[in-house]
DNA sequence: GACTGTGAATCTATTCACAGCG
DNA sequence: CGCTGTGAATAGATTCACAGTC
């Protein structure tokens, strides 16, 4: 195995399971469980144990035969890696529908992202707060930002005006942009851009349904319990 | 290649890059292009120009050498691929932040989707349209749905009701659900289920953000241009 | 006996290298 | 030439098989 292709030391596939992992050992430690078998896990989650014994290797936790893995340990140890046990200071820029919607979303609080102001064209918005969250005109952004010495960002904005807002994030030394737009950003490589693209989910459920349906349903009236 | 991992016929990695590609082609079609390379898309897209010829073999489209590939006939293809030309019927459970954001989403009519009907517990919503939807009291989930013949669901009630609905909505005899509550749904395998997990994008962001704050900043002020 | 930990094998995806065509 | 198309090589990720430990 080379692993060259990592985010830190860790494989990004890795990277992308630890939030379903937390989750599920925060929820164990919260029941009073102090330890927790690959095997209980990978049924919980979906995952063959393997999987999740290999995952906890690379973020150095090493557990004990017979008994399993610590709780406690697991949790650290993944907000650490996701450095989910600090604060990260945020922007939102775009309060629209999807923007109002993460704003008031108080799921980030437990992973460690706070959303410290937003920004819109709308001058009806600006001077407002929305779910707590200050919204700034779209022209204070770049000043704004440097003020707050807000490192990240998150784009919600139409997808017509992503390019241009992105180019004046990255001008305002954001490092990392969160990207909802589904429009691609071609920003210079020191920029962390991160795709959520809700279409490319959507995509992948319309093909599946359609090879479905092509396929007749060849299955049983009910299938396996769960 | 054995290539055996496929949605119908497709690899799943193509599967997930056909939404950027179409909505490239629609844009060019738009301003009136008949042609593009494949160097021309990977460039747009931010992909290695053998990646999209790959990709367009997977869905059977094959270009011209010299001029490329025909526009109108890649938009064709990959709507059909993705079925996006014809309309699917949706219900949405739970009208919260996001489920209220995504019933105003005007995106979807692009993707061939059409929420028709949406449920929430809360008994002051029952009853009411939210941005043109009606909305249904949780009680009549299982009869409603089958009295529209509604196969896919779009699951964003509260990670704790996750499961439970879930449940419900496998009785109902819904096929495919959309699942954006990042609770993990274990139901039989002949539903479709499609995690759309906010957290996993925040994880991958996290974790580059974080390797890049340790290894100090090794790179120039300014990066590469656009 | 019931776990973990890991090298080897396998499977999947991307990239290379280059033949072929207009 | 400037493209496409594709077998071969490489890289990445999962799964197997099994040795080791409490």
């Amino acid at each position: 195995m080379a692993y060259g292709y990592l985010i830190g030391s860790l494989p990004i596939t890795t990277v992308q399971r630890l939030p379903s992992y937390l989750r599920a050992v925060r929820e164990m430690r919260r029941q009073g469980r102090e330890v927790v078998s690959s095997n209980r896990l990978g049924e919980l989650l979906g995952l063959e144990p393997v999987q999740v014994r290999k995952d906890f290797g690379f973020i150095g936790i090493t557990g004990m035969p017979k008994s399993g893995y610590q709780v406690e340990e697991l949790v650290l140890a993944i907000e650490h890696c996701l450095c989910w046990n600090q604060v990260r200071d945020a922007a939102l820029v775009g309060v629209g529908h999807l923007g109002t919607a993460l704003l008031g979303y108080r799921g980030f609080a437990a992973h460690g992202l706070a959303i410290r102001v937003a920004f819109d064209l709308d001058p009806a918005l600006a001077g407002q707060t929305v779910h707590g969250t200050p919204v700034h005109p779209m022209a204070s952004l770049e000043p704004e930002l440097r003020r707050l010495g807000v490192r990240m960002a998150i784009l919600t904005v139409a997808p017509e005006a992503a390019p241009e807002v992105a180019q004046r994030l990255a001008r305002a030394g954001i490092e990392g942009i969160w990207n909802f737009t589904g429009c691609p950003l071609l920003l210079p490589r020191d920029i962390i851009v991160q795709d959520q693209d809700i279409a490319t989910g959507l995509a992948v459920l319309s093909a599946k349904l359609s090879a479905l349906a092509r396929a007749g349903q060849p299955r049983l009236p009910e299938g396996d319990p769960v």
